[in-house]
This record gives C-alpha cells, sequence and structure tokens, in this order.
DNA sequence: ATACGTGCAAAGTATTTGCAAACGG
DNA sequence: CCGTTTGCAAATACTTTGCACGTAT
C-alpha cells in the first residue's frame, strides 16, 4: 500500500472526508518527498493543472500533521517544511547548506541513542526532537 | 569584562559606531538571557523608557549574530529568538513545552559527542548545529 | 564634517480566521 | 440532504527595504 493510498484510509477512517483539497494536497506530498513549504505545495498543485487555495492547504498539513501522515520540518528559514512519513522509513534528520539552501537528510544510530539517553533524564516529558546541522555542501565549500 | 562590555569593544574593533538602537539592544540581551524574539527586544527597550525602530533591533540583531556575540535560536514557532553568547558559557540546546511554550536550556557531553562524530562524517563541512526537544513541562504534563 | 546609524513607513511573506458557497457520502 | 470542506478575502504577525534625517567619531 502506497503513503497516498494509506492516507486517504487513515482519513476515511478517522471520519474526514477526502475532498478536492486534501487530495491534491496528499497527491503533491506523496510525489515529492523533500520538504515542501505550503506555498510550494499550493503552486505545485496548481502546475498540474489543479486549483487548490493556500488556507486549504494549510489546514490539510495541519490536519495531516496531526494524524502522524506527515512530519512538520523546520529549517530555520521562517518557514514550514513538510514531509510524508513512511512507515518502514528510518527516523531521520538534515543537513542545511548556508550557501545555497541546499538540504540533505541524514540518520545516525549512535546520535538517536544520545538523543534517547537525554529525553530520559530530562525534565520533560520528550514527545519528538529535532536536529538540524548547518554548514556548507560539497558545491558550495 | 561583562557581555556588554565585551560586545561594545568587539563592534567598535570592527569599525562600527555604538550608537542608540545598538546600544539599548545590547543592554537587553545582557539583563535577559534567555530567547527573546525581536518584537520582545523592541518592547524591553520601551520599557526601559527607551525607544528604538524595530527595523533597528533587527538590523541589530543580525550584526550581532554576525560577529557571534549572539545566538540565532530556532524554536519551530516561526519567530527567531536571540540570546547572548557567554565566551565561557557551555554549548547548550532547549526543551520547549508543546502545552505552555516554556523553554529551558540543556547540556549533554554524549550528545555533543554525538553530535561531533556525525559531523565529521557528513558531506557538508558543518559549522553548527541545533538540536530542539519537544514534549510537555512538568506543570503541564 | 561626513560617513554611518536610525526611525518611519511601506512592502513582502507566511499564516490564521470568518464566512458563504460547494460538495462528499 | 446536510454537515463537512473549501476558497476567498481580510486580518495578523514577523521581517525586510528605501529613504530622509540624525549623530558618533
Amino acid at each position: 500500500m502506497t503513503w497516498e493510498e494509506r492516507t486517504h484510509e487513515a482519513l476515511r477512517e478517522a471520519g474526514y472526508r477526502v475532498g478536492a483539497a486534501r487530495r491534491a494536497v496528499v497527491s503533491v506530498l506523496a510525489q515529492r518527498d523533500c520538504c515542501l513549504t505550503v506555498p510550494e505545495i499550493a503552486d505545485e498543485v496548481r502546475t498540474q493543472g489543479r486549483s487548490v487555495g493556500i488556507a486549504s492547504v494549510y489546514r490539510v498539513v495541519d490536519l495531516l500533521t496531526e494524524k502522524r501522515l506527515v512530519q512538520k520540518i523546520d529549517l530555520g528559514d521562517g518557514r514550514a517544511h513538510y514531509e510524508r512519513v513512511e512507515l518502514a522509513a528510518e527516523h531521520h534528520h538534515h543537513l542545511v547548506c548556508n550557501e545555497c539552501g541546499r538540504v540533505e537528510p541524514f540518520a545516525d544510530e549512535s546520535l538517536e541513542a544520545a538523543l534517547q539517553r537525554v529525553e530520559q533524564e530530562a525534565g520533560f516529558a520528550v514527545a519528538s526532537h529535532d536536529v538540524l546541522l548547518r554548514g556548507a555542501c560539497d558545491d558550495c565549500r
């Protein structure tokens, strides 16, 4: 089952209808797995010949984030980015190039282990974590 | 030497003048070491009886960030936060409460070690990193 | 004196909200 | 049908920019 199918199903099961905006946004997120901003998603929908109100895109990504079908990612540029969550996918973080803005995902077991340790010792009940590495990518270095 | 003194000196040495806006913003950042947003800094300046244009505050924090006298911090709420950088201070990260927004700093050696390892293996020339833990604080849990 | 610094106002961008019309099941 | 979803427009918030005036050195 694809992420798109799983998403439609999850929404229906939760009692949500799958209207034009939800279908269009889910379709775009299914095709592009990199970090997409809301304006980017709306543009992409329109590029595909469909139309959508920007407010609806905000509402859809909020809903999908709440249902843990997509993940909200903050790259420190003042815009929220979203990417779909694959069931089997490994947990990952991001490298951002300060020069060209290029974004690359990475995953590291020992980092996750260290984070888990910190989270247990923290006074907070930690629910999630984000790690962002910034620097210069191959091309810009 | 206090951070405020060091900052004035660093600016002068770099050929910058210390005018009203820079003095006021530096003074506020010197007093409050938590994460301050630009609007918060401007309000605080005004609370102290001085006045400052919001645009100047943006320009000052940008300059201070560039000179590494303050650190820009992204807490994922769509606003940039700034805090002063103490020479002797340990490198730290933040815990954010999803309920009340409370922010607490934390530091962990083994986490830093794990990060350092990842940064060396990364394809990027990593210059800095950010870690954000989210969850529920004592009060909200 | 004069180049740099500052404040104001306007513009730009991301995001949220109210509401009436459209529509999915 | 009928409550949910959607699009539009307006509102909000943060940030940036242009420009004329003020000021630190």
